[in-house]
DNA sequence: TTGAAAGCGCTAACAA
DNA sequence: TTGTTAGCGCTTTCAA
């Protein structure tokens, strides 16, 4: 650690460290070059540059992002609020906006909600307190969001990830379309032979996005003239294992006409429900078929893979922190891009192995 | 949005929002006793108080946390570094420090590291920036960790999360023993009558606790004088399924004298290497025991659920950030409490059905 | 209990 | 190409 008062100027100097003024007069440069060295590199002449950055490396300077966010009263800072990292869709996600964002320079805050309303609010008022640039988020619905709209009438650019906005809608998202990649996925059930066909999900009021996959199977169903099957709501977005959980299952696959598949609105209820069919005594896919939604990484990993509706996670994040960043560029002075609301990126459908024709 | 500008004072007032300055004109009291409210109310008197909370309601007041900090050379910004959130572990560790972070009013800031010491040492440069008060973090090998050489160095205080620190260093750490609880895992394990039990685990060299993992793994042994076996190291931390990993465990549980019993150093790795016993048609734990490590909840939601050596993650992310904390206070005028170095957290063994006697 | 004033470290006009 | 200067929004002595 350099430690060392520097001599000139600086008079009482209470100098606590390697600031951009002590590496200045190491250098005998006025603050302002020593300045424009790191952020404005081509408009210092080379050698003068090159004594600056050797003061600065002497000194062991290491500059204060807080004092250039607070003048140039933008922080590159972007906020993140993802509902939980738990569920590996939104982890895979987290490394798609951390690798585009650090790439540009840009840095992260990362808060999450549970998909908890309440929550929302207050960890979206902690980001802004912090004077983030702009946000990437995926609220519980999008549709009827207490935040977007708070966002909205502050003025605050944000973009959605995962949450569809309204094609026609003033929002920007970035997302699969779930209905339409939902009604591909029940089709190959259709396809293999199935007629009663229900969909697994959590709670319907607390994702849009599970209301949409819903939609979509609605389509799938209706196209093929058969008649969509009332859905087991989970309370929660992940499996918990309960008595009580296990015994809704059980008599949702025993009852008569019971369904031969079911469509789980994400893998990892997917994943909880193969378990538990398996406790119950029913073989996946011999008894029974399971599709997933997500492509989370563990589903390619268990025994029988799982067969799912593929999002691209880490593109998702990417994309959107990309879309926020242009959208902040076309804020500037200058720029008028005209950027498109809603990106709409290509699923894929994975064929695992938990899907079979109807016994 | 409320944009009026304010009447007195302020003379050319480029005036772009509200900010304590006009708080305090609207309530008519001095900058310094608006500030007051907000940070030491008990300093002023009731109704001052009232007036200048009601100012800052009209105006939409929302403190600008930089100026805040840059004044007061600290930020109440907390860095995390973890390897990845991929693996649940970690993600459940973040909920714990998210938690307690914002319980205290503290603020995070997130990276990974993909256990890659040169991505850690980037990232940590780029935590030092935003001045960080300290961090949190899981380094790859703490032993001998540049980062860490470096933030001793520069007198950063910091916290380990899962690393273990050496018991009489000066390192903090918040982890379970590793040595301890493999030993007490793999006991069950003897217990169960296995005496061919070999290890699998990510790559040793980065990764402290699958080295200490194997350490616990062979004291066992030793204590029952069995022989231990040699190891079969992955090269990631978690299974990929290309063809040649396949291979790799193939021979190794079809070898003759092949293990009976397999302890892998981490839970993904576990639920991996059972997917491809599954395929190779080994059936677990008839035909083979696996043992895990971690406690991530996936694993018992699993079919059969996982027999693991439970971590008490989230506490070990909470109590990280609070010893952390701690820390901060300590460093305080005024304070001297010791902390204790090393926090040691209780583990548990969770009988899965994954573990039965050797066939 | 309140106010006046001096910065925290940096950037960005504007001038030289 | 470089320097001078005025703050960004806030906290915190010191005095009143």
């Amino acid at each position: 650690m350099t430690r060392k008062a520097v001599s000139p100027a600086v008079p009482p100097a209470p100098a606590n460290s390697a600031t951009l003024v002590n590496v200045a007069a190491a250098a005998s440069v006025s603050l302002a070059t020593a300045s424009r060295v790191f952020s404005n590199p081509e408009l210092v002449r080379q050698d003068t540059a090159e004594r600056v950055l050797r003061a600065a490396g002497e000194l062991g300077f290491r500059p204060n992002l807080l004092g250039a966010k607070l003048r140039a009263q933008r922080t590159r800072i972007i906020g993140v609020m993802l509902p939980t990292l738990e569920n590996a869709v939104f982890a895979e996600c987290w490394r798609g906006i951390e690798e585009a964002a650090l790439a540009q320079g840009y840095s992260l805050m990362l808060v999450t909600s549970r998909y908890d309303p309440d929550r929302e609010r207050e960890r979206i008022e902690y980001l802004l307190r912090h004077r983030v640039d702009g946000m990437v988020l995926t609220v519980a619905d999008a549709a009827r969001s207490a935040v977007l709209d708070q966002l909205d009438a502050e003025g605050v650019p944000y973009v959605l990830a995962y949450n569809q906005a309204a094609s026609r809608g003033k929002r920007y998202s970035v997302s699969v379309d779930n209905r339409l990649s939902a009604r591909a996925g029940v089709q190959t059930l259709i396809a293999a032979g199935h007629r009663r066909i229900a969909v697994v999900s959590g709670a319907f009021v607390a994702s849009d996005r599970a209301r949409q996959r819903h939609a979509g199977y609605q389509d799938a169903m209706r196209a093929h003239g058969l008649q969509p099957m009332p859905p087991l709501s989970m309370p929660a977005h992940t499996p918990t294992h309960t008595p009580a959980e296990i015994e809704r299952i059980r008599l949702f696959v025993t009852a008569p006409r019971a369904p031969t598949a079911l469509f789980c609105t994400n893998d990892m209820l997917a994943i909880g429900v193969m378990s538990i069919l398996k406790r119950l005594g029913l073989a996946v896919p011999d008894d029974i078929s399971v599709l997933g939604y997500d492509g989370i990484a563990l589903g390619g990993l268990l025994e029988p893979p799982l067969t799912t509706v593929v999002q691209p996670n880490s593109e998702i994040g990417a994309r959107a922190l990309a879309c926020l960043l242009a959208r902040l560029d076309a804020a500037l002075p200058g720029r008028a891009a005209t950027l498109p609301r809603t990106t709409l990126l290509p699923h894929v459908l994975r064929a695992g192995a938990t899907v079979a024709p109807p016994p």
